[in-house]
DNA sequence: ATCGTTCATCGTAATTTGACGATTTATGCG
DNA sequence: CGCATAAATCGTCAAATTACGATGAACGAT
């Protein structure tokens, strides 16, 4: 087996780099993959989101503003309630960084 | 614009969640998309890694001992170098698992 | 103008992560 | 048998994350 191979090709890319990291990183808890998949079905859920978690209203709105501020959720405010939605170009984009590195 | 449309019928996987939470996780720091997108192109590399990311060598290993565990990188040990390779079914897992939210 | 609802924010505590240098481990070689 | 080398592991520290309850802000309705 060859190692070490043409190393010297690699040209990196860190804006693309810490793109995929960040919305890896907002995916990668367990409630939030919950919450990309309830909203994958459903348009827009005030907080009975809370309900589906099992979590502190707190926690869930701090998991919300997560995947808000990664650009993977969209928030419409019409007071007091506020609809989620997905923001599937987002997921879209992961799946097309992922594709660069061994995906399909 | 329609709000909290049949919750009901939502079926949670938990461990679907946990799953992609996991691989989101180990993907969500630049230094592993850098080591992902370098192991995507060459086949089984040692520690030259190290010199790629700027980091400390145990530093490195850390990185690639989480990218291990999580399934998306194999390791070939053969004393004393060791060589690593990506592994493109846990990519292509986590995109199949995307594309159950939102992706294509 | 007050109240109730919904969500965000604050303050805090416990845990996890990321990074480093130093050390240990496990070979292959002289 | 020692030695060199590559990688893993250990110990430590700072910083970030997760979670919670309590509080605050913004609006609609009474």
């Amino acid at each position: 087996m060859k190692c070490l191979q043409s190393l010297a090709d690699f040209q990196f890319n860190e804006t693309e780099e810490k793109e995929l990291a960040a919305y890896a990183k907002a995916i990668g808890h367990p409630a939030r993959v919950r919450l990309l998949r309830i909203l994958a079905g459903r348009v827009c859920l005030g907080s009975d989101l809370v309900g589906q978690l099992g979590l502190a209203q707190s926690t869930v709105s701090e998991h919300l503003r997560i995947l808000r501020e990664a650009g993977l959720v969209h928030a419409e405010v019409k007071h007091p309630k506020t609809c989620f939605s997905l923001r599937p170009e987002a997921i879209q984009r992961v799946q097309q960084l992922l594709a660069d590195i061994g995906g399909v």
